[in-house]
RNA sequence: GCCGGGGUAGCUCAGUUGGUUAGAGCGUCGCACUCAUAAGGCGGAAGUCGUGGGUUCGAGCCCCACCCUCGGCACCA
Protein backbone atom coordinates (compact mmCIF):
# COMPACT_ATOMS: atom_id res chain seq x y z
CA UNK A 1 0.00 0.00 0.00
CA UNK A 2 2.72 2.24 0.11
CA UNK A 3 2.29 2.62 -4.01
CA UNK A 4 2.95 6.48 -4.30
CA UNK A 5 -0.09 8.48 -4.73
CA UNK A 6 -1.17 10.79 -8.12
CA UNK A 7 -0.99 14.51 -7.61
CA UNK A 8 -4.13 16.59 -9.12
CA UNK A 9 -3.39 20.58 -8.94
CA UNK A 10 -6.53 22.39 -9.56
CA UNK A 11 -7.42 26.22 -10.11
CA UNK A 12 -10.48 28.46 -10.90
CA UNK A 13 -9.93 32.04 -12.21
CA UNK A 14 -9.09 34.55 -9.25
CA UNK A 15 -12.17 36.92 -9.22
CA UNK A 16 -12.52 40.44 -9.47
CA UNK A 17 -13.95 41.86 -6.12
CA UNK A 18 -15.43 45.66 -7.15
CA UNK A 19 -18.58 43.61 -6.49
CA UNK A 20 -20.05 40.73 -4.54
CA UNK A 21 -20.32 37.32 -6.33
CA UNK A 22 -22.97 36.39 -8.53
CA UNK A 23 -24.22 33.18 -9.81
CA UNK A 24 -21.67 33.22 -12.72
CA UNK A 25 -18.64 33.06 -10.01
CA UNK A 26 -20.65 30.14 -8.34
CA UNK A 27 -21.15 28.09 -11.28
CA UNK A 28 -17.53 28.19 -11.57
CA UNK A 29 -16.56 27.27 -8.40
CA UNK A 30 -19.14 24.76 -8.00
CA UNK A 31 -17.40 22.68 -11.39
CA UNK A 32 -13.31 23.03 -10.43
CA UNK A 33 -15.25 21.80 -6.77
CA UNK A 34 -16.57 19.06 -8.53
CA UNK A 35 -13.21 17.94 -10.58
CA UNK A 36 -11.60 18.27 -7.30
CA UNK A 37 -14.08 15.67 -5.41
CA UNK A 38 -13.43 13.50 -8.29
CA UNK A 39 -9.83 12.98 -8.29
CA UNK A 40 -10.14 12.86 -3.99
CA UNK A 41 -12.25 9.96 -4.91
CA UNK A 42 -9.95 8.45 -7.02
CA UNK A 43 -7.66 8.57 -3.99
CA UNK A 44 -5.39 11.26 -5.73
CA UNK A 45 -3.68 13.59 -3.55
CA UNK A 46 -5.84 16.67 -4.45
CA UNK A 47 -4.58 20.81 -4.03
CA UNK A 48 -7.83 22.50 -5.43
CA UNK A 49 -7.20 26.18 -5.07
CA UNK A 50 -9.06 29.68 -5.83
CA UNK A 51 -8.53 33.52 -4.38
CA UNK A 52 -9.27 36.86 -5.75
CA UNK A 53 -7.71 39.60 -7.69
CA UNK A 54 -7.24 42.68 -6.07
CA UNK A 55 -5.11 44.69 -7.58
CA UNK A 56 -6.84 46.38 -10.55
CA UNK A 57 -7.93 49.75 -10.75
CA UNK A 58 -11.28 48.79 -10.65
CA UNK A 59 -11.39 48.26 -7.13
CA UNK A 60 -9.70 51.77 -6.60
CA UNK A 61 -12.76 53.27 -8.73
CA UNK A 62 -15.09 51.42 -6.69
CA UNK A 63 -13.37 52.55 -2.98
CA UNK A 64 -13.99 55.88 -4.69
CA UNK A 65 -17.42 55.96 -5.19
CA UNK A 66 -17.82 54.29 -2.19
CA UNK A 67 -15.99 56.73 -0.24
CA UNK A 68 -14.01 53.98 1.45
CA UNK A 69 -10.23 53.14 1.67
CA UNK A 70 -9.38 50.57 -0.92
CA UNK A 71 -7.78 48.16 1.01
CA UNK A 72 -11.25 48.54 3.48
CA UNK A 73 -13.24 47.53 0.07
CA UNK A 74 -11.31 44.46 -1.02
CA UNK A 75 -11.11 42.95 2.51
CA UNK A 76 -15.05 43.19 3.28
CA UNK A 77 -15.22 41.89 -0.51
CA UNK A 78 -12.74 38.64 -0.29
CA UNK A 79 -14.89 38.09 2.55
CA UNK A 80 -17.82 37.59 0.76
CA UNK A 81 -15.89 35.64 -2.44
CA UNK A 82 -14.62 33.39 0.63
CA UNK A 83 -18.37 32.97 2.02
CA UNK A 84 -18.77 31.13 -1.21
CA UNK A 85 -16.96 27.97 0.37
CA UNK A 86 -19.53 27.62 3.26
CA UNK A 87 -22.74 28.38 0.97
CA UNK A 88 -21.74 26.13 -1.66
CA UNK A 89 -19.82 23.24 0.26
CA UNK A 90 -16.36 23.95 -1.75
CA UNK A 91 -13.40 22.09 -1.19
CA UNK A 92 -10.36 24.04 -2.03
CA UNK A 93 -7.50 24.08 -0.05
CA UNK A 94 -6.56 27.26 -0.20
CA UNK A 95 -7.63 31.29 -1.05
CA UNK A 96 -5.11 33.03 -1.98
CA UNK A 97 -5.38 37.07 -1.89
CA UNK A 98 -3.36 38.80 -4.44
CA UNK A 99 -2.51 41.59 -1.53
CA UNK A 100 -0.96 39.25 0.12
CA UNK A 101 2.58 39.12 1.02
CA UNK A 102 3.12 35.80 -0.08
CA UNK A 103 2.08 36.46 -3.73
CA UNK A 104 3.45 40.16 -4.00
CA UNK A 105 6.73 37.77 -3.38
CA UNK A 106 6.22 35.16 -5.61
CA UNK A 107 4.52 37.94 -8.24
CA UNK A 108 8.17 39.67 -7.95
CA UNK A 109 10.20 36.88 -8.34
CA UNK A 110 8.41 35.74 -11.29
CA UNK A 111 8.90 39.14 -13.15
CA UNK A 112 12.77 38.71 -12.19
CA UNK A 113 12.98 35.37 -13.60
CA UNK A 114 11.74 37.13 -17.17
CA UNK A 115 13.94 39.77 -16.89
CA UNK A 116 15.49 38.57 -20.34
CA UNK A 117 12.58 39.36 -22.06
CA UNK A 118 11.33 42.46 -20.73
CA UNK A 119 12.70 46.12 -22.48
CA UNK A 120 11.66 49.41 -21.69
CA UNK A 121 9.58 51.40 -24.47
CA UNK A 122 7.44 54.12 -24.88
CA UNK A 123 3.87 53.61 -25.29
CA UNK A 124 1.46 55.96 -26.99
CA UNK A 125 -2.07 55.59 -26.48
CA UNK A 126 -6.03 57.32 -26.31
CA UNK A 127 -6.46 57.56 -22.55
CA UNK A 128 -9.87 58.58 -20.98
CA UNK A 129 -9.43 60.72 -18.19
CA UNK A 130 -12.54 59.24 -16.82
CA UNK A 131 -12.51 55.35 -17.03
CA UNK A 132 -8.95 55.79 -16.40
CA UNK A 133 -8.46 53.32 -19.40
CA UNK A 134 -6.67 53.45 -22.62
CA UNK A 135 -8.82 52.40 -25.25
CA UNK A 136 -7.85 50.93 -29.19
CA UNK A 137 -9.41 53.48 -31.83
CA UNK A 138 -11.89 50.76 -33.08
CA UNK A 139 -13.54 50.62 -29.83
CA UNK A 140 -14.49 54.20 -29.65
CA UNK A 141 -17.33 56.08 -30.82
CA UNK A 142 -17.35 58.38 -33.34
CA UNK A 143 -13.70 59.46 -31.55
CA UNK A 144 -14.78 59.94 -28.26
CA UNK A 145 -15.15 57.24 -25.28
CA UNK A 146 -18.31 54.94 -25.86
CA UNK A 147 -18.58 55.41 -22.07
CA UNK A 148 -18.25 59.01 -21.40
CA UNK A 149 -18.59 60.73 -24.54
CA UNK A 150 -15.44 62.25 -24.31
CA UNK A 151 -12.63 62.45 -26.14
CA UNK A 152 -9.59 60.92 -24.92
CA UNK A 153 -6.36 62.41 -25.02
CA UNK A 154 -3.26 60.95 -26.36
CA UNK A 155 -0.82 60.02 -24.00
CA UNK A 156 3.01 58.86 -23.79
CA UNK A 157 4.29 56.96 -20.96
CA UNK A 158 7.37 54.86 -20.79
CA UNK A 159 6.89 51.11 -19.74
CA UNK A 160 7.97 47.36 -19.62
CA UNK A 161 7.55 45.35 -22.66
CA UNK A 162 7.46 41.41 -22.43
CA UNK A 163 8.66 39.98 -25.42
CA UNK A 164 5.75 37.68 -26.68
CA UNK A 165 6.87 37.77 -29.80
CA UNK A 166 9.62 35.84 -29.17
CA UNK A 167 7.33 33.02 -28.10
CA UNK A 168 4.71 32.76 -30.99
CA UNK A 169 6.38 29.45 -32.69
CA UNK A 170 6.92 27.75 -29.18
CA UNK A 171 3.48 28.51 -28.15
CA UNK A 172 1.43 27.07 -31.48
CA UNK A 173 3.22 24.25 -30.94
CA UNK A 174 2.23 23.43 -27.43
CA UNK A 175 -1.29 24.19 -28.06
CA UNK A 176 -1.51 22.39 -31.18
CA UNK A 177 0.20 19.62 -29.62
CA UNK A 178 -2.25 19.46 -26.62
CA UNK A 179 1.22 19.83 -24.08
CA UNK A 180 -1.25 22.49 -22.68
CA UNK A 181 -4.32 20.88 -23.65
CA UNK A 182 -7.11 23.24 -24.50
CA UNK A 183 -11.04 22.10 -23.52
CA UNK A 184 -13.01 22.10 -25.76
CA UNK A 185 -11.70 21.93 -29.24
CA UNK A 186 -13.44 25.08 -30.16
CA UNK A 187 -11.88 27.16 -27.81
CA UNK A 188 -8.38 26.15 -28.75
CA UNK A 189 -9.10 26.75 -32.33
CA UNK A 190 -9.99 30.35 -31.42
CA UNK A 191 -6.73 30.56 -30.20
CA UNK A 192 -4.27 29.16 -32.68
CA UNK A 193 -6.10 31.02 -34.60
CA UNK A 194 -5.17 34.12 -32.72
CA UNK A 195 -1.93 33.05 -32.92
CA UNK A 196 -1.48 32.50 -36.42
CA UNK A 197 -2.51 36.64 -36.85
CA UNK A 198 0.72 37.10 -35.15
CA UNK A 199 1.43 37.93 -32.20
CA UNK A 200 2.95 41.34 -30.86
CA UNK A 201 5.15 41.97 -27.32
CA UNK A 202 2.67 42.79 -24.48
CA UNK A 203 3.13 45.99 -21.95
CA UNK A 204 3.06 44.60 -18.61
CA UNK A 205 3.56 48.09 -16.60
CA UNK A 206 1.88 50.87 -15.77
CA UNK A 207 3.22 54.01 -14.31
CA UNK A 208 2.51 54.36 -10.33
CA UNK A 209 0.26 57.43 -10.83
CA UNK A 210 -2.03 56.12 -13.02
CA UNK A 211 -2.47 53.19 -10.91
CA UNK A 212 -3.00 55.77 -7.93
CA UNK A 213 0.12 53.56 -5.96
CA UNK A 214 -2.48 50.29 -6.16
CA UNK A 215 -0.82 47.87 -7.02
CA UNK A 216 2.36 45.62 -6.76
CA UNK A 217 5.57 47.65 -7.73
CA UNK A 218 7.80 46.69 -10.40
CA UNK A 219 11.31 45.22 -9.02
CA UNK A 220 14.17 47.70 -9.03
CA UNK A 221 11.42 50.60 -10.41
CA UNK A 222 9.26 51.74 -8.31
CA UNK A 223 7.18 54.40 -10.91
CA UNK A 224 5.99 51.41 -12.50
CA UNK A 225 3.30 48.91 -10.77
CA UNK A 226 3.30 45.39 -12.62
CA UNK A 227 0.36 44.91 -15.34
CA UNK A 228 -2.54 43.52 -12.96
CA UNK A 229 -2.71 40.13 -15.27
CA UNK A 230 0.84 39.36 -15.43
CA UNK A 231 0.81 39.30 -11.40
CA UNK A 232 -2.91 38.21 -11.34
CA UNK A 233 -1.58 34.90 -13.06
CA UNK A 234 1.18 34.53 -11.05
CA UNK A 235 -1.13 33.47 -8.42
CA UNK A 236 -1.19 29.93 -9.24
CA UNK A 237 2.26 29.28 -8.29
CA UNK A 238 2.92 31.12 -5.70
CA UNK A 239 -0.23 29.70 -3.70
CA UNK A 240 2.17 26.65 -3.67
CA UNK A 241 4.80 29.36 -2.12
CA UNK A 242 6.99 29.60 -5.61
CA UNK A 243 8.35 32.86 -3.60
CA UNK A 244 10.40 30.73 -1.15
CA UNK A 245 10.24 27.61 -3.25
CA UNK A 246 8.46 25.62 -1.00
CA UNK A 247 7.72 22.22 -0.29
CA UNK A 248 3.71 22.34 -2.50
CA UNK A 249 5.24 24.09 -5.47
CA UNK A 250 7.67 21.59 -6.12
CA UNK A 251 5.55 18.82 -5.37
CA UNK A 252 2.12 20.15 -7.31
CA UNK A 253 3.29 22.30 -10.12
CA UNK A 254 7.55 21.53 -10.62
CA UNK A 255 6.81 17.65 -10.73
CA UNK A 256 3.51 17.07 -11.60
CA UNK A 257 2.09 16.14 -14.98
CA UNK A 258 -1.48 16.98 -13.99
CA UNK A 259 -2.10 20.97 -13.68
CA UNK A 260 -5.10 22.51 -14.07
CA UNK A 261 -6.93 25.68 -14.55
CA UNK A 262 -10.47 26.26 -14.97
CA UNK A 263 -11.16 29.27 -16.16
CA UNK A 264 -14.30 31.36 -18.40
CA UNK A 265 -14.33 31.92 -22.07
CA UNK A 266 -13.40 35.77 -21.42
CA UNK A 267 -9.84 35.29 -20.05
CA UNK A 268 -8.70 32.27 -22.23
CA UNK A 269 -5.92 34.41 -23.84
CA UNK A 270 -4.43 35.45 -20.75
CA UNK A 271 -4.22 31.83 -20.03
CA UNK A 272 -3.64 29.74 -22.94
CA UNK A 273 -0.87 32.12 -24.77
CA UNK A 274 0.69 35.10 -21.80
CA UNK A 275 0.65 32.35 -18.69
CA UNK A 276 2.76 30.01 -20.60
CA UNK A 277 4.67 32.26 -22.31
CA UNK A 278 5.53 33.89 -18.78
CA UNK A 279 6.49 30.82 -17.66
CA UNK A 280 8.54 29.27 -21.07
CA UNK A 281 10.28 32.61 -20.08
CA UNK A 282 11.07 32.00 -16.42
CA UNK A 283 12.35 28.17 -17.39
CA UNK A 284 8.54 26.87 -15.25
CA UNK A 285 7.01 23.84 -16.93
CA UNK A 286 3.13 24.69 -18.32
CA UNK A 287 -0.22 23.88 -16.93
CA UNK A 288 -1.14 20.67 -18.72
CA UNK A 289 -5.04 21.74 -19.18
CA UNK A 290 -7.46 24.75 -19.57
CA UNK A 291 -11.14 24.07 -19.06
CA UNK A 292 -12.91 26.68 -20.74
CA UNK A 293 -16.70 27.02 -19.32
CA UNK A 294 -19.56 29.36 -20.83
CA UNK A 295 -21.27 31.60 -19.09
CA UNK A 296 -24.77 32.19 -17.09
CA UNK A 297 -26.94 34.34 -18.85
CA UNK A 298 -30.34 34.86 -16.16
CA UNK A 299 -33.71 35.03 -18.17
CA UNK A 300 -31.63 34.76 -21.77
CA UNK A 301 -29.63 38.23 -20.78
CA UNK A 302 -26.31 38.35 -19.81
CA UNK A 303 -26.07 38.94 -16.41
CA UNK A 304 -25.48 43.15 -15.52
CA UNK A 305 -25.84 45.69 -13.14
CA UNK A 306 -27.42 47.93 -14.97
CA UNK A 307 -30.09 45.19 -16.29
CA UNK A 308 -30.52 44.62 -12.58
CA UNK A 309 -30.74 40.91 -12.80
CA UNK A 310 -28.24 39.55 -10.98
CA UNK A 311 -28.51 36.44 -9.07
CA UNK A 312 -27.34 36.01 -5.73
CA UNK A 313 -25.66 32.96 -5.02
CA UNK A 314 -26.46 33.35 -1.45
CA UNK A 315 -29.88 33.84 -1.47
CA UNK A 316 -30.54 30.71 -3.80
CA UNK A 317 -28.44 28.63 -1.37
CA UNK A 318 -30.89 30.34 1.37
CA UNK A 319 -33.81 29.66 -0.78
CA UNK A 320 -33.36 26.06 -1.85
CA UNK A 321 -30.52 24.79 -0.07
CA UNK A 322 -26.82 23.71 -1.35
CA UNK A 323 -27.37 20.94 -2.61
CA UNK A 324 -30.16 22.05 -5.70
CA UNK A 325 -27.82 24.60 -6.48
CA UNK A 326 -25.11 22.62 -7.49
CA UNK A 327 -27.37 20.68 -9.35
CA UNK A 328 -28.55 23.09 -11.38
CA UNK A 329 -26.15 24.67 -12.37
CA UNK A 330 -24.05 21.45 -13.41
CA UNK A 331 -26.57 19.69 -14.71
CA UNK A 332 -28.72 22.67 -16.59
CA UNK A 333 -26.18 24.46 -17.90
CA UNK A 334 -23.58 22.65 -20.69
CA UNK A 335 -20.19 23.45 -19.19
CA UNK A 336 -18.63 24.56 -22.33
CA UNK A 337 -20.95 26.85 -23.73
CA UNK A 338 -23.62 29.43 -21.87
CA UNK A 339 -26.82 28.31 -20.17
CA UNK A 340 -29.91 30.14 -18.69
CA UNK A 341 -31.39 30.65 -15.26
CA UNK A 342 -34.74 31.18 -14.40
CA UNK A 343 -36.30 30.52 -11.49
CA UNK A 344 -39.13 28.68 -13.78
CA UNK A 345 -35.90 26.66 -14.59
CA UNK A 346 -34.45 25.54 -11.24
CA UNK A 347 -38.00 24.72 -9.94
CA UNK A 348 -38.99 22.37 -12.75
CA UNK A 349 -35.61 20.85 -12.02
CA UNK A 350 -35.48 20.99 -8.65
CA UNK A 351 -38.99 18.84 -8.80
CA UNK A 352 -38.75 16.29 -11.94
CA UNK A 353 -34.73 15.46 -11.11
CA UNK A 354 -34.29 15.50 -7.13
CA UNK A 355 -38.19 15.62 -5.85
CA UNK A 356 -40.00 13.24 -8.09
CA UNK A 357 -36.62 11.84 -8.79
CA UNK A 358 -34.19 11.06 -6.41
CA UNK A 359 -35.89 12.18 -3.15
CA UNK A 360 -38.95 9.67 -4.06
CA UNK A 361 -36.90 6.44 -4.86
CA UNK A 362 -35.60 6.57 -1.65
CA UNK A 363 -38.47 7.33 -0.24
CA UNK A 364 -40.75 4.49 -1.56
CA UNK A 365 -37.54 2.31 -1.27
CA UNK A 366 -37.01 2.95 2.15
CA UNK A 367 -40.24 2.52 3.31
CA UNK A 368 -40.64 -0.93 1.89
CA UNK A 369 -37.96 -1.68 3.41
CA UNK A 370 -39.28 -0.42 6.68
CA UNK A 371 -42.57 -2.19 5.80
CA UNK A 372 -41.80 -5.77 4.27
CA UNK A 373 -38.31 -6.25 5.87
CA UNK A 374 -38.82 -4.54 9.42
CA UNK A 375 -36.53 -1.94 8.39
CA UNK A 376 -33.43 -3.68 8.33
CA UNK A 377 -31.25 -4.90 5.02
CA UNK A 378 -32.66 -8.38 3.43
CA UNK A 379 -30.60 -11.67 3.91
CA UNK A 380 -30.06 -12.88 -0.45
CA UNK A 381 -29.08 -16.06 -1.15
CA UNK A 382 -27.25 -14.83 -4.35
CA UNK A 383 -23.90 -12.78 -5.42
CA UNK A 384 -24.66 -9.22 -5.51
CA UNK A 385 -22.31 -9.21 -8.34
CA UNK A 386 -25.15 -10.75 -10.08
CA UNK A 387 -28.04 -8.27 -9.79
CA UNK A 388 -29.87 -6.85 -12.77
CA UNK A 389 -29.08 -3.42 -11.73
CA UNK A 390 -25.37 -3.69 -11.59
CA UNK A 391 -25.38 -5.97 -14.66
CA UNK A 392 -27.96 -6.15 -16.56
CA UNK A 393 -26.66 -5.22 -20.27
CA UNK A 394 -30.27 -4.49 -21.79
CA UNK A 395 -30.70 -1.24 -19.21
CA UNK A 396 -28.51 1.22 -18.34
CA UNK A 397 -26.90 -0.11 -15.27
CA UNK A 398 -25.23 1.20 -12.61
CA UNK A 399 -22.09 0.54 -13.40
CA UNK A 400 -22.62 2.24 -17.34
CA UNK A 401 -23.44 5.62 -15.41
CA UNK A 402 -19.71 5.08 -13.40
CA UNK A 403 -18.29 5.13 -17.26
CA UNK A 404 -19.90 7.96 -18.24
CA UNK A 405 -19.09 9.74 -14.71
CA UNK A 406 -15.76 8.59 -15.32
CA UNK A 407 -15.71 10.45 -19.12
CA UNK A 408 -17.35 13.22 -17.68
CA UNK A 409 -15.00 14.24 -14.85
CA UNK A 410 -11.55 13.44 -16.31
CA UNK A 411 -11.85 13.84 -20.42
CA UNK A 412 -14.68 15.72 -21.57
CA UNK A 413 -15.35 17.89 -18.32
CA UNK A 414 -19.55 17.84 -19.52
CA UNK A 415 -20.70 17.14 -15.91
CA UNK A 416 -24.69 17.54 -17.38
CA UNK A 417 -23.50 14.33 -18.86
CA UNK A 418 -22.63 12.63 -15.86
CA UNK A 419 -25.32 13.66 -14.33
CA UNK A 420 -27.89 12.76 -16.62
CA UNK A 421 -26.15 9.30 -16.88
CA UNK A 422 -26.54 8.90 -13.38
CA UNK A 423 -30.64 9.72 -13.40
CA UNK A 424 -30.88 7.85 -16.51
CA UNK A 425 -30.11 4.74 -14.14
CA UNK A 426 -32.51 6.37 -11.28
CA UNK A 427 -35.27 5.52 -14.05
CA UNK A 428 -33.99 2.54 -14.34
CA UNK A 429 -34.43 1.88 -10.63
CA UNK A 430 -37.96 3.30 -10.44
CA UNK A 431 -39.02 1.19 -13.79
CA UNK A 432 -37.23 -1.71 -11.89
CA UNK A 433 -39.71 -1.92 -8.99
CA UNK A 434 -42.72 -1.50 -11.08
CA UNK A 435 -41.74 -4.67 -13.08
CA UNK A 436 -40.98 -6.53 -10.06
CA UNK A 437 -43.74 -5.31 -7.90
CA UNK A 438 -42.67 -5.95 -4.68
CA UNK A 439 -46.04 -5.30 -2.72
CA UNK A 440 -47.19 -8.12 -4.76
CA UNK A 441 -44.79 -10.13 -3.46
CA UNK A 442 -45.42 -9.16 -0.26
CA UNK A 443 -48.59 -10.39 -0.36
CA UNK A 444 -48.10 -13.58 -1.45
CA UNK A 445 -44.88 -13.76 0.80
CA UNK A 446 -42.46 -14.72 -1.46
CA UNK A 447 -39.71 -13.87 1.01
CA UNK A 448 -36.57 -14.79 -1.44
CA UNK A 449 -37.72 -13.02 -4.50
CA UNK A 450 -38.50 -9.84 -2.12
CA UNK A 451 -35.25 -10.02 -0.57
CA UNK A 452 -33.24 -10.06 -3.77
CA UNK A 453 -35.51 -6.91 -5.24
CA UNK A 454 -35.46 -5.15 -2.22
CA UNK A 455 -31.75 -5.58 -1.45
CA UNK A 456 -31.00 -5.10 -5.19
CA UNK A 457 -32.49 -1.29 -4.36
CA UNK A 458 -31.03 -0.64 -1.74
CA UNK A 459 -27.21 -1.51 -3.60
CA UNK A 460 -28.92 0.89 -6.31
CA UNK A 461 -29.30 3.62 -3.61
CA UNK A 462 -25.83 2.78 -2.18
CA UNK A 463 -24.10 3.16 -5.34
CA UNK A 464 -26.14 6.47 -6.38
CA UNK A 465 -24.89 7.78 -3.11
CA UNK A 466 -21.23 7.09 -4.07
CA UNK A 467 -21.57 8.52 -7.52
CA UNK A 468 -23.66 12.15 -6.08
CA UNK A 469 -21.11 12.43 -3.26
CA UNK A 470 -19.17 14.57 -6.04
CA UNK A 471 -22.07 16.81 -6.89
CA UNK A 472 -23.58 16.69 -4.05
CA UNK A 473 -22.02 15.54 -0.82
CA UNK A 474 -24.52 16.01 1.78
CA UNK A 475 -27.22 14.51 0.02
CA UNK A 476 -25.00 11.33 -0.46
CA UNK A 477 -23.91 11.72 3.14
CA UNK A 478 -27.82 11.67 3.82
CA UNK A 479 -28.02 8.35 2.24
CA UNK A 480 -25.42 6.92 3.77
CA UNK A 481 -25.87 8.02 7.07
CA UNK A 482 -29.33 6.16 6.89
CA UNK A 483 -27.13 3.07 5.29
CA UNK A 484 -25.00 3.18 7.79
CA UNK A 485 -22.19 3.38 5.47
CA UNK A 486 -21.20 7.22 6.11
CA UNK A 487 -17.93 6.59 7.52
CA UNK A 488 -16.92 4.08 3.98
CA UNK A 489 -18.17 6.82 2.52
CA UNK A 490 -15.82 10.07 3.64
CA UNK A 491 -13.12 7.68 4.93
CA UNK A 492 -12.22 5.28 2.31
CA UNK A 493 -14.59 6.50 -0.53
CA UNK A 494 -12.62 4.66 -3.21
CA UNK A 495 -16.28 3.46 -5.31
CA UNK A 496 -13.79 0.28 -6.50
CA UNK A 497 -13.56 -1.02 -3.34
CA UNK A 498 -17.38 -0.27 -2.16
CA UNK A 499 -19.48 -2.47 -4.27
CA UNK A 500 -20.55 -4.95 -1.27
CA UNK A 501 -20.58 -2.34 1.51
CA UNK A 502 -24.42 -2.77 2.20
CA UNK A 503 -24.48 -5.37 5.05
CA UNK A 504 -27.64 -7.92 5.72
CA UNK A 505 -29.19 -6.93 8.77
CA UNK A 506 -28.11 -3.91 8.77
CA UNK A 507 -30.86 -1.48 10.70
CA UNK A 508 -31.99 1.28 8.12
CA UNK A 509 -32.31 4.81 10.05
CA UNK A 510 -35.48 6.72 8.61
CA UNK A 511 -34.48 10.01 6.99
CA UNK A 512 -36.95 13.01 6.21
CA UNK A 513 -37.63 13.59 2.73
CA UNK A 514 -35.03 14.61 0.64
CA UNK A 515 -35.84 17.14 -1.65
CA UNK A 516 -39.43 18.51 -0.46
CA UNK A 517 -41.66 19.15 -3.52
CA UNK A 518 -41.87 23.15 -4.12
C1' G B 1 -15.55 43.57 -42.13
C1' C B 2 -12.69 38.86 -41.42
C1' C B 3 -12.58 33.86 -39.13
C1' G B 4 -15.22 29.94 -36.63
C1' G B 5 -19.63 27.41 -34.36
C1' G B 6 -24.92 26.89 -34.68
C1' G B 7 -30.13 26.97 -36.81
C1' U B 8 -33.88 19.40 -35.91
C1' A B 9 -40.93 18.33 -31.81
C1' G B 10 -43.75 23.80 -26.94
C1' C B 11 -38.49 23.94 -24.34
C1' U B 12 -33.21 21.89 -24.09
C1' C B 13 -30.63 19.11 -27.27
C1' A B 14 -28.75 13.68 -29.86
C1' G B 15 -28.39 12.39 -34.84
C1' U B 16 -22.37 7.79 -36.51
C1' U B 17 -18.35 7.31 -43.08
C1' G B 18 -25.53 10.23 -47.03
C1' G B 19 -29.62 4.64 -47.06
C1' U B 20 -35.89 1.89 -45.45
C1' U B 21 -41.57 4.84 -41.10
C1' A B 22 -36.15 11.44 -37.94
C1' G B 23 -34.57 10.28 -31.82
C1' A B 24 -34.03 11.52 -26.18
C1' G B 25 -35.20 14.33 -21.79
C1' C B 26 -38.58 17.92 -19.84
C1' G B 27 -43.58 19.69 -20.62
C1' U B 28 -48.48 18.05 -22.43
C1' C B 29 -52.59 14.25 -23.10
C1' G B 30 -54.55 9.12 -22.09
C1' C B 31 -54.30 4.12 -19.45
C1' A B 32 -53.33 0.81 -15.63
C1' C B 33 -51.02 0.44 -10.70
C1' U B 34 -50.30 1.82 -5.28
C1' C B 35 -44.36 0.94 -2.09
C1' A B 36 -43.61 6.43 -2.52
C1' U B 37 -42.82 13.48 -1.82
C1' A B 38 -50.91 13.33 -5.95
C1' A B 39 -44.62 10.54 -6.64
C1' G B 40 -43.32 6.16 -10.14
C1' G B 41 -44.64 2.89 -14.74
C1' C B 42 -46.82 2.21 -19.69
C1' G B 43 -48.80 4.42 -24.10
C1' G B 44 -50.12 8.56 -27.42
C1' A B 45 -49.96 13.48 -29.85
C1' A B 46 -46.47 16.65 -31.63
C1' G B 47 -41.23 18.20 -36.45
C1' U B 48 -42.36 20.65 -44.67
C1' C B 49 -34.77 18.83 -39.94
C1' G B 50 -33.40 28.08 -41.23
C1' U B 51 -34.64 29.47 -46.80
C1' G B 52 -33.79 28.65 -52.06
C1' G B 53 -31.11 25.93 -55.52
C1' G B 54 -27.78 21.68 -56.80
C1' U B 55 -25.11 16.66 -56.70
C1' U B 56 -27.12 11.57 -56.07
C1' C B 57 -30.96 5.76 -57.22
C1' G B 58 -31.30 8.17 -52.31
C1' A B 59 -29.56 14.14 -48.03
C1' G B 60 -30.96 16.52 -41.48
C1' C B 61 -26.19 14.75 -42.97
C1' C B 62 -22.25 16.64 -49.31
C1' C B 63 -21.89 21.47 -52.69
C1' C B 64 -23.52 26.78 -53.80
C1' A B 65 -26.22 31.21 -52.46
C1' C B 66 -28.96 33.77 -48.93
C1' C B 67 -31.30 34.81 -43.95
C1' C B 68 -30.91 34.55 -38.64
C1' U B 69 -28.02 33.65 -34.24
C1' C B 70 -23.73 32.95 -31.04
C1' G B 71 -18.50 33.33 -30.27
C1' G B 72 -13.33 35.15 -31.50
C1' C B 73 -10.52 39.19 -33.81
C1' A B 74 -4.38 42.11 -27.91
C1' C B 75 -3.26 44.45 -23.21
C1' C B 76 -10.81 45.05 -21.74
C1' A B 77 -12.86 38.68 -16.37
Amino acid sequence: MLRKKKKFYLTTAIDYINAPPHCGHALEKIQADVIARYHRLLGEEVFFLTGTDENSLKNVQAAKEEGIPVKKLVDRNAKRFYELKKALNLSFNDFIRTTEERHIKGAQKLWLACKKDIYKKTYRGLYCLGCEEFYQESELEDGLCPEHKTKPELVEEENHFFRLSEYQNQLKKIIEDDEVEIIPETRKNEVLSFINQGLEDICISRSAKRAHGWGINVPGDPSQKVWVWLEALSNYINALGYGENGENFQKFWQRNENKLHVIGKGIIRFHALYWPAFLLSAGLPSPNKIFVHGYLTIGGQKMSKSLGNIVDPFELVKKYGTDPVRYFLLREIPSTEDGDFTYDKFEQRYNSDLAKGLGNLVARTFTMVEKYCNGRVPEIDKDPDSHPLRIDKKIHNWKKAWQDVDNSLTVTYQFNEALSSIWKFITEADRYIEENRPWDLAQKRKKKELNWILYGLLDAIHQIAWQIFIFLPDTALKIAKALELEKILVENPNYKDSWTNIKPGTKIKKIEPLFPRI
